[in-house]
DNA sequence: CCAAAAGTGTTCTCGATACACCCATGT
DNA sequence: ACATGGGTGTATCGAGAACACTTTTGG
């Protein structure tokens, strides 16, 4: 019933019986940027919406587990999986362990087909537990964004420096300056000009981008956006 | 065998048997610095030292058990814990999650009674997991050390400035500059003076300080080390 | 008077911020 | 010609880093 060698030395004071042994359950907030809102998967629940969960599988490494559990919320992969933290949380009369994961996925303009719903991540109603996993997913998301690439796997392949900027925006719940934000992105080296540019309405067309195919994930940005409106 | 409500909706495709309900291992990188050397606590495994680790029960917070394992390891309370992070590893046939914390000690110049060992940080040997572990914990710790006030819990009542810094320093393991260093942790506000001084040897009496009482856990310090020798 | 650790200030560089106007296009 | 969003440059400020000498004590 416990597999050999290492943990038996420090075993706790009593033998493990069978229903002893703790529950777990994966958690995945699964985000997406569109139309200038962060939006969250959700799955209709007993009251409320809920974050798409699931058991995992003993045998199964865990991100495989959230990988698949994505799988059955929306068709198309996801761009980025990250572990976010693993909390106890009472549920009936017993503790489970949720293990909880971020989830992003790009955007081309319109919405990744739906089997979730998608809902505004700042109003969405969710029970205790998820809204706490989620309020840390974007307190996550956020930090991220300042001082890594990350936001690349929230934007189509090619966009312009104002919609990624408009991408940006919508996560922090800020606006920016438009000038700084532009020297920020093109210092740090993540982005290549492509030869076309969009035009777009009455106005001047604008330049396209995309992010560089060896634009290191974890390279720093900068790490602060305070300051602005 | 599981609670009712919130999960059975997006259930994996097959029902949960008892057998493959996954296996969660906690485990503890318990720290401090003693003579200028990171320590971390350890138990004698089958080959090689291992983490002070245990079985969560069901019915127990994740965070309790975390701490009862830990007053199996020292007398002392530990000052400080935190999660790090949830894997899951290969063990026999099976994949077990496992759970990682970082608690932290204080010293008062001697060591902790060690009903574990003390093993400095950089050179003991573990198991592989146990390694990922430990130098997760140590890159935490180190980054922690530079915007937060957690090296409080890894000092004893007062101290001087110059022991600090060597606090500092076996955990970065760089050696920082004295000026910069008092400036900074100076204008942090963490700390406040004693009325007493150390007189130690034959040179000049150190003063004393210890942390403030209302000193903000998450006070930004300053967020980089760079730079020095 | 010598050794040993405590203590102290200034300069420089660089990244972050604030801020306002001209450009290209469609109607 | 005008409305609309695209695009650009400069001045200021503050934080971090580099760097060397004086002070106080005990022996």
């Amino acid at each position: 019933m416990k597999q050999a060698s290492e943990q038996l030395s420090t075993a706790p004071k009593e033998t493990v019986r069978e229903d002893d042994r703790v529950c777990v359950d994966l958690r995945i907030v699964l985000l997406t940027v569109a139309n200038g809102q962060l939006l969250v998967a959700v799955l209709p629940g007993a009251e409320r919406w809920q974050l798409p969960r699931g058991i995992p599988f003993a045998g199964v490494p865990l991100d495989s587990a959230a990988r698949s559990l994505i799988r059955e919320s929306t068709e198309l992969h996801e761009q980025y999986l990250e572990q976010l933290y693993t909390l106890s949380v009472r549920d009936a009369d017993r503790w489970i362990i949720v293990v909880s994961y971020l989830a992003l996925i790009a955007t081309d303009g319109g919405l990744p087909e739906p089997m979730a719903n998608w809902q505004p991540a700042d109003t969405v109603s969710l029970s205790e537990a998820d809204t706490k996993v989620l309020e840390y997913a974007i307190v996550r998301l956020r930090a991220k964004l300042g001082y890594t690439t990350i936001a690349y796997h929230l934007m189509p392949e090619s966009f312009t420096l104002s919609e990624l900027q408009a991408s940006y925006e919508s996560v922090v719940g800020l606006s920016l300056d438009k000038r700084n934000f532009r020297r920020r992105v093109i210092a740090s080296g993540m982005l290549e000009s492509l030869p076309e540019k969009r035009r777009d309405g009455s106005h001047r067309p604008a330049q396209l981008y995309r992010f560089r195919a060896d634009h290191d994930p974890a390279a720093f940005l900068t790490p602060s956006w305070a300051g602005d409106a």
